[in-house]
DNA sequence: CTGAAAGCGCTAACAG
DNA sequence: CTGTTAGCGCTTTCAG
């Protein structure tokens, strides 16, 4: 039986009320009263229990996922996760929201996290690209008490806040490697293609992809990046002018995260059953090219991991608790045509309900 | 704010233990009685508080991980992983331990988890290879209350139990896409390696990477499987043996989830640096050898999720809740030079205490 | 500065 | 079959 609150009141000689106090720091104890009780935590191992604690306080966990308000499939699909996720927190008094939210201008971005209240949400995750202003304003928010995590976007380090996310500089080297592996000591030139260039992101993956492909395969040379803006005319355009002014191109990365229109311009190509193509994030098209072949390799980042470690990192700052590091590293994921049905948790057919005991 | 039992008392014109009967399925209600709680319960929203249920009924999850008795790194690893997670959901009242305990012979094996009892433990995740006798008391175990995950070793879908971990085959056939993609078209021989062949598990391995050997990489023939049996002396013997009566091996996978003394009678052989080896999981001897370009790539499993979700299952089946599928699944990770690091969430530096407002 | 008492949402034991 | 009462471990008034 663990020790409870009660146990140690009797053993510091103190009343449970006191004990509370101590416990959360509250103010208002003497000197030596705090001593002796936290001497008693010691000589019994008192562990406090975390969920009757809320229950008496009635706590309930309120987090937000502020989301750009345009995105595509990768965006749905982390949508679909935090849905999932949130349904599955309610349970343990964790409400999870999904809120597109955000906008590209930064101003509007500021205006949206100046409007939160701590008293409508304990934390958010923030999936905004840099900018000082932005930066700014996240810092006033955690000022006003409201933890933040920096979600996907965005670097870690630079910050004083958690990150979530991948390394987008190991991203791009990731594919740079994959891409270098399967190009078969070609000679020739590689096209980088992204929606946009305007995010700090786009320019990690980029550095990471160059160094490697510069450092390891020096018989490829990367053009320089283009760009489709989201226009799928456009995306066509440039594509066919980069494949005309160079016959050479043996392989291709499409950088951003979401590919469903590059990656259709450069299927157009009639030579791209040739190429060694790389492109980022698990979605229902880049999932379907790869499996017909199309695609030879995604960069991913698992969205439900990513969003279970937001939250795990919310509710631990929110308790005070300092997170275990080791436990939501959030991996770059390699998936081939082979192990994209890696996922594999069977369940039991007979999924009849057994009472709990 | 959500209702609670007593709303729902009042609402269905009942007592609070009445509702509580109802909502546990226990018996001695009147069906008119169920059905207008019931009613109620949808007419509200109702959702019960799963902690304030367990606090009421001092209930602790007691969870063991049932593992080999010998291993090596990658079982250590999983052990330390068990360890940390264990430390983290105390406070959540879930007790877990790893106990080292299962020996190779299936009766050992019978023997232990017969003697497991209903009130000493809730669930149990065993890792053992399969054999019809493991299988009957795995089944006895559960007809008497406990509940079971499949843990790593194993099939998915064989058994009516919950299966975590990797799929076996596809992840053969991974480390052959890899293998055939890295190899350059080069014409030779594979090494194929593992500690022992006796689980179904390196079967398993070894049919996938098999076929996709020979339906993708032609120009590739896999060598008979070696195994080491775990004595590094033989190890050597027989990896040069192959290398002398195959000269023309450009490839080496080494299948077995331990992998340490396999790579170091490869390492030993002149030629390594001209072969392209692929092994298994994450250990402080696998990722030294990525790092110094020695191994070309690691399929993996990542021990931290595989025991969260072990835990998640369990609990989940405690619970009586229909575990989530998509959340749970383990994918098959691919890790390279560029990739280790991979793990990426940065805290904050300054990591102060804000106490919780 | 400290303690007594009531209560969070749910369950358990015992009457009826 | 159903209700009453007490209590899980912790917090929160409100006196003192």
């Amino acid at each position: 039986m663990r020790p409870t609150t009660k146990d140690l009141a009797r053993e510091a000689g103190v009343s449970r009320a006191t004990v509370d106090r101590v416990l959360n720091g509250r103010p208002g104890v003497q000197e030596k009263t705090v001593r002796a009780v936290q001497d008693a935590i010691a000589r019994l191992g008192f562990e406090r229990n975390l969920s009757a604690a809320n229950l008496a306080k009635r706590r309930v966990y309120r987090f937000d996922f502020l989301l750009p308000r345009e995105g595509g499939e990768f965006l749905a699909e982390l949508e679909t996760q935090i849905r999932d996720h949130g349904q599955q927190m309610r349970a343990d008094s964790v409400e999870i929201r999904a809120r597109r939210v955000l906008e590209r201008d930064p101003h509007q971005v500021v205006a949206t996290l100046a409007a939160l209240s701590p008293d409508e949400v304990d934390g958010v995750a923030i999936m905004a690209s840099e900018s000082p202003q932005v930066r700014d304003a996240t810092l006033r928010l955690n000022e006003r008490g409201i933890h933040v995590v920096q979600f996907i976007s965005g670097q870690h380090g630079v910050r004083p806040f958690d990150f979530v996310g991948i390394d987008n500089h190991a991203a791009g080297a990731t594919a740079a490697r994959l891409l270098g592996g399967f190009c078969n000591r070609l000679q020739g030139h590689v096209l980088v293609i992204t929606e946009s260039m305007n995010s700090l992101d786009s320019a990690e993956r980029r550095l990471g992809f160059d160094h490697v492909l510069n450092t390891r395969f020096a018989e490829l040379a990367a053009l320089p990046t283009l760009e489709t803006h989201g226009d799928p005319a456009r995306a066509r355009t440039i594509v066919a002018a980069a494949f005309r002014n160079f016959p050479d191109i043996v392989g291709v990365y499409v950088m951003s995260s979401e590919a469903a229109a590059p990656l259709d311009a450069i299927l157009r190509h009639d030579r791209h059953a040739q190429l060694t193509i790389i492109a980022h994030e698990r979605t229902e098209s880049t999932l379907d090219l790869l499996e017909r072949d199309r695609l030879d390799a995604l960069i991913v980042q698992n969205p439900g991991h990513v969003v279970r470690s937001a939250v795990r990192l919310l509710k631990s700052r929110c308790d005070g608790r300092q997170p275990l590091a080791s436990q939501d590293d959030i991996r770059i994921e390699i998936l081939l045509k082979e192990n994209i049905g890696g996922a594999r948790v069977r369940q039991t057919l007979s999924d009849r309900q057994r009472p709990a005991p």
